[in-house]
DNA sequence: TGTACATCAGTGAACGCGCGTTCACTGATGTAC
DNA sequence: TGTACATCAGTGAACGCGCGTTCACTGATGTAC
């Protein structure tokens, strides 16, 4: 009886209050979480947030967490969906999922790679691991890929000095080690879909392309071709 | 006479405000903005602020031109402390002058690239001319590359047929027509340049790679090689 | 099964705060004759 | 060169607002015997 029903209540008010939380940043901007306007919207007097929140900050900090690990478990699951025995296919639908997950949920992905908070930030020794989840995957996923046949592009390969030096440093990912090439290709692409997706979030694209999302498909299956790492036409 | 006594004091103290409130943003985040304190800092009360904006509003709409014009600026500057005759440089200057930019007035880059205030948007048709000079830059600069000797990456030149369509319609920048695959093509170094510069700004490259610049200088240069439009070593 | 007690969710009043904006005004600075 | 007038920067009081957080409390829910 370790989860008894009081335990249970105050789990599903905790996601309530985070859940009344993000609708609050996707329509006023992430800056309008209040606990008062939340506790108003839930019929509850604001103090009565602090029994699940110690104050504002320790609140913003739970989503930032979640935002986290939401991100990791969509990838998680776009990659699952597809058999495990086609290694580029899944880095493919990870890559997809990840800008399918951050026009779903700009609140989360602002959260993440945005100025969360006016003058706050969230502890980096509990982000950090946090952040680890979804490089550790991408670097899984093209570790996987360059093991069935792919292969990292040239450039990434003669890796200037003044980076190698560093890269040495962080080899070490997820428990196992992976060359600098690898890492430096992950970030490569990382950063890529990283630009692609804030331009298209703040409405950059859209005066020049219409709708993002073709050129989105096009740079990563461009980059994924030439790492030998697309998936063959059904 | 057209420029009296009152109007060089009237600019002079527009410009004090601006100033002040870009300090108070980078201090404590793009939402700290108050017409409160800036006329307290100032010495002056606040309704005196309503002979030089309109609104609070009205005040970050101001800004955020700045931001936009400033950037154009800083890149047509660093673009023209290359000699004309050797585009590729120019390119180069201009690539790495963004990242420095950005690194260097943060907020200003948010104001254009992030979500600049919490349930306010700068009105479209003033920032839409103003986003149009740093695009028209890049595409004048990978034009006269092309022209130079430089060539568009195979995989931009044969464009996506549903990409290919919308680009036709926007073929027209600043006055001169440019091929699908140059337009591309400079979407694509932008959004490189936006990707790593975003990530850097938020903290996340610095964990894996230490000081970012390298990468970055790195990454442009893999991407300007592959188009033949890195400047020969002197 | 029934009672005494502990736990804990939520209340209601209050605190001090900074905010944008309005209004009628004062007094200095510039302009026209 | 001197005076009358218009312009305009800045004042001070006031408005109503929503905010985070504290405190002593009530009353329901669960637990131990």
């Amino acid at each position: 009886m370790a989860e008894g029903r009081r335990e249970k209540q105050r789990h599903a008010t905790t996601q309530e209050i985070k859940q009344i939380a993000r609708r609050h940043m996707r329509d006023q901007g992430t800056a309008a979480v209040s606990l008062r306007s939340i506790a108003k919207e839930m019929g509850v007097t604001p103090p009565a947030l602090y029994r699940y929140f110690d104050s504002r900050d320790g609140l913003i900090t739970a989503l930032i967490l979640d935002a986290y690990h939401a991100l990791a478990e969509a990838l998680v699951t776009a990659r699952d969906a597809v058999p495990s025995d086609d290694p580029a296919a899944r880095l493919l639908a990870a890559c997809l999922e990840y800008r399918d997950w951050a026009l779903a949920r700009p609140v989360d992905y602002q959260l993440i790679f945005g100025n969360p908070i006016p003058g706050y930030s969230a502890p980096s020794e509990l982000t950090q691991p946090a952040a680890r989840l979804t490089m550790g995957l991408f670097v899984a996923l093209v570790g996987e890929a360059v093991a069935r046949g792919g292969h990292i592009p040239d450039e990434y390969e003669a890796v200037p000095l003044e980076l190698e030096e560093r890269l040495a440093g962080t080899e070490q990912v997820e428990g196992y080690t992976i060359p600098p090439g690898v890492l430096l290709f992950v970030v490569a692409v990382w950063a890529r879909m990283q630009g692609m997706i804030t331009l298209e979030l703040f409405g950059h694209l859209q005066p020049i392309l219409g709708d993002p999302g073709p050129f989105y498909r096009f740079e990563i299956g461009a980059i994924l071709r030439r790492a030998g790492m697309y998936p063959a036409a059904q």
